[in-house]
DNA sequence: CTGAAAGCGCTTACAG
DNA sequence: CTGAAAGCGCTTACAG
């Protein structure tokens, strides 16, 4: 059972090895030929057990099919909440087109290692924060990418798909104040990464409209105590408005601190995550938003399938998508 | 911004593209050459940020570092839970090895797309039913690939990494028959895959072993109802036994079943899983064991990455891990 | 209507 | 020590 090449058709049939290949190609070209000789090629071909060399036809041809994927964090270890939704989308969206992926493994993450993503047509990003350098260089080489979420580095030139995290904020604020709030505390992660400026964005300028007075504080989540929280509370803060990120570290630190210190929700204060809380949390729905991630996933390779292969008009290289809210039952009437 | 090609750094360093690729390969076959040629080389390919096209080296017979994973279900969208920490852990070894993945999507489903899994330099199959004649295409040629999950097809050809499930199932009807349960009943999925035939074959000698009077019965779930189960009470079955498959459908039918039915579990009826149950499930923690879900993505990747570089002796080519046994809550001592 | 040629980017003999 | 050539199996212009 030695290989079957096009060229022992080619022999077998009589005919030349580039006829075998329009042939069994299905003549895309639109060559005229000869259905005798047609079929003499497909009977050898059925008969010999031909079978086409997938790597051999895609260095004849153009592009490869195969989509990068390129985590800066481990893409499927811990953090299986926020990651696996936009994955599930990403595998949607790819097998819809017939697009293959390659995962660029966590290894992978060398700083020369990410030239590695060009052995795709182009590749997607994902991760709170992006290696700047190796990015400007993709993409002065013309290698199509685009990164999941937001990116405002490189003087937002970078091709992305996010989630418009500045309206679903600020829509929170305003639910607070609608429902009486007029003090509020946020508590933020402490790095810099775009999506945690948006929600700060959105955030105070709701605040702002809406006459909220609303204090920032940046936290990971450990130095947040029972007295802390009640100081809070004793200055007249009634609404507790948390960021939801990767990890999920500032939520859960708040409500543990909640629960260990007796403060009941929302009847001591109320509470909402600008994003979605953290599964397995016992206890109420908690109010926020939720983040399209599947959908994110979805967009982002549309969206690199299209720069891949550009077709009909430039696409729009920056897109937000919308982030519905979730009522939940963790924001209380007040005054 | 075009792909840089050997030929391009063979321009800049002032040699042939020939010895690019020597240099590159790490002069593999011994040629000499000079150190000051060498690095010439080498730093070109820096500069110009050369990334090997997989595509040519392949076809020119050589590795790719590019390991295929094939699911025949979609890998990310439902069924969570059971192929998400495979997914890890194949992620995680092939990081360790430095190795990327490429994710054949469910598109590449169709007959011959299986083929495009070629493009890799050995593919990791996972499901509950495979492509048999695929697969023996693919062994025929001499490709890499190991299943994860025992499989028995082609006469048992096919090198595989799975669960050991006869000797846990066996373990958990033991334990019943310890606890003094005499008659038990069976309920496993209707189709026939290795993984479920092993659990069968597992129960049934171990129940005759112990003397255990068991009946098997296939069902989706969709068939089970209070009568049915009533009815096995009503003759003197004390224990009920449930497949753990993809879908976790039947589990999660029975336990619904027994819920509206009023039956206590395990007041009334003890109740095992042949393996996890569904996360989200509300109640004690069923008895039964654990799927080394991780442990076999690992295992499988370290033993395709042998297959590929074959080195180091001939590796096992099929191999079983333990499932360790889960106490859980849900099996009473009787009589 | 069909064949011969060039070339995809690489590796590996084989000449110098 | 290094370059030129052949070839992996295919596709796609381009000649007849």
């Amino acid at each position: 059972m030695g290989k079957v090449r096009q060229a022992d058709i080619a022999r077998v049939a009589g005919v030349s090895q580039a006829t075998v290949s329009v042939v069994l190609g299905g003549n895309r070209t639109g060559v005229r030929l000869s259905e005798r000789t047609r079929l003499r090629v497909l009977e050898a071909a059925e008969r010999l057990g031909y079978v086409p060399d997938p790597v051999s036809s895609r260095l004849a041809a153009t592009g490869n099919n195969l989509l990068g994927v390129y985590t800066f964090t481990p893409a499927f270890p811990d953090i299986a909440d926020v990651y696996y939704p936009i994955l599930a989308g990403v595998e949607a969206e790819a097998a819809a087109l017939g697009k293959d992926l390659i995962m660029f493994t966590a290894s992978s993450a060398a700083p020369d290692r990410i030239r590695r993503t060009r052995l795709a047509d182009g590749c997607l990003f994902l991760g709170r924060h992006v290696p700047v350098d190796a990015i400007a260089d993709l993409l002065a080489a013309g290698f199509p990418i685009v990164h999941i979420g937001r990116r405002t580095e490189l003087g937002g030139r970078i091709p992305h798909v996010g989630a418009d995290y500045v309206s679903a904020s600020a829509e929170v604020i305003t639910r607070l104040a609608r429902a009486g709030h007029q003090r509020a505390r946020y508590l933020r992660e402490p790095d810099d990464a775009p999506s945690s400026w948006d929600r700060e964005r959105g955030v105070r300028a709701a605040a702002a409209e809406a006459g909220v007075s609303l204090v920032v504080s940046r936290t990971d989540g450990t130095d947040l105590s029972a007295a802390s929280i009640r100081g809070w509370l004793d200055d007249g803060v009634t609404a507790l408005v948390v960021e939801e990120t990767d990890t999920g570290a500032v939520f859960d630190a708040t409500w543990r601190v909640l629960r260990a210190a007796g403060v009941s929700v929302p009847g001591d204060v109320s509470l909402a995550v600008l994003g979605r809380p953290p599964a397995g949390v016992e206890g109420p729905l908690i109010s926020g938003f939720e983040v399209p991630r599947r959908e994110l996933g979805r967009a982002a390779v549309r969206l690199l399938a299209s720069l891949v292969e550009p077709g009909t008009g430039e696409p729009s290289l920056h897109r937000l998508l919308t982030c519905p809210p979730v009522a939940g039952e963790t924001i209380a009437t007040v005054g």
